[in-house]
DNA sequence: GCTAGTTTGTGAACGAATTCACAAGGCTCG
DNA sequence: CGAGCCTTGTGAATTCGTTCACAAACTAGC
């Protein structure tokens, strides 16, 4: 028998390869769930995500055994580990950086709230900007940011402003103790190691797909 | 002497990642030019992306041999080489299906025409917003997509609209012939090997982020 | 309760990507 | 023009991630 438990996934490094595949299954067994259907193996997550049978054993293998032999996984029990895994069981409290299209898309963005991610508020320092609210979403003035983040401790900042300005609004972000950034600007960021950066960069994907186009048989 | 060329590149399939980094080296080497920087060495790329200088080096010798020994990479002639092996070379044509808030912030990112990636048009089916235009690009009803596809042949097409209909837009793409998919929907999409879709998915950057905040030492 | 049929969980094998480490080449300065 | 100093380009070593393959565990049907 399987004598993993959580904590054993805080030792082994786990690859983000592995985590975004766990984000895949969730919002399929969330589909099944709404469907009733009770339970699901291995070969059927497999298919829908896009990689093989064996890969979805190993990427659970690393948290548990959550499956029963010759029958395969419960949907509702392995929807809930995986929520657990992935830190979605808690609420998450989120302040987006930069009231511009992006910002605006962001705030408005209903799988945010869906899956527990709070957002407090949106900063930006247009002064016309401020004041007003998006999507209900007040929007601050920038220079109250490290005062409201010590009262309010969000886990989360997102950076939605043009590339010059984010490595600046990066740093303010570290001093304030916030662990964890979503970068939306087109720049490689820099921060310390127990801060983790992921970047969202529609650009890099674009110059993906001329690659390709540019290269094809 | 190093003898690679273009074509070599076509033959040994090239992993994304090293393309993900030529894109960040191109970035730093354009600031540099700005700058009026004239030569740059792998260790200078590599600290500004991230990465290592040897990572740097092997990344770059794919693709031929760029640099001069105890010198570095002349500044204009990398970037020159690598908006080559981009295919950043060319216009690309491109359209948006979905005048939602994300397919507007698209339209209006500059970036995009910066680089050479020119919108031809936005597609929507509803009919409050066929015929405006967004950014001076024309909001165009759904249901013409296929003919104009086949008139104005663009190369790429960027996916915009929520998740529910993501699939069955791709089908359509697919269908006209389309081989470059940029996908902003929040679900997993399958197309046949020689169609490339790549993914944006805010979704699940943030449950890579909730991981990490809840898998901390 | 035995047999046939599934499907998991996981070491071991494999393959891909990164890092090491160093020879080769080129520049600078005396 | 030779010594010293850099920095590239690249095989070899290593690390990391995926796939294979099979024993173990379970169900169902007779």
């Amino acid at each position: 028998m399987n004598e993993f438990t959580r904590l054993d996934a805080i030792v082994k490094r786990i690859a983000e390869s592995t985590v975004r595949r766990l984000s895949i299954y969730l919002r399929f067994l969330e589909e099944f769930e709404v469907r009733g259907s009770t339970t699901v193996s291995s070969e059927e997550l497999a298919r829908r995500g896009g990689t093989t049978s064996a890969q979805v054993r190993k990427d659970l293998s690393f948290f548990g055994s959550f499956g029963k032999r010759g029958l395969g996984y419960s949907v509702p029990e392995l929807s809930t580990a995986l929520r657990e895994i992935l830190g979605l069981g808690r609420e998450w409290r989120v302040v987006i950086i930069g009231a511009g299209k992006i910002g605006a898309a962001l705030a408005q963005y209903r799988g945010f709230r869906q899956r527990g991610f709070n957002i407090l508020a949106v900063y930006d320092s247009n002064p016309e900007k401020v004041g007003r609210t998006l999507e209900g979403i007040e929007i601050r003035d920038m220079s109250r940011f490290e005062s409201d983040v010590e009262r309010e401790r969000p886990e989360i900042a997102v950076i939605a402003i043009p590339g010059e300005g984010a490595q600046e609004v990066l740093d303010r972000i570290v001093r304030t103790g916030i662990k964890a950034v979503l970068n939306f600007a087109p720049v490689q960021l820099h921060a310390p190691a127990d801060v983790t950066v992921k970047a969202v960069n529609m650009a890099m994907e674009l110059e993906g797909l001329s690659f390709a186009l540019s290269n094809r048989d």
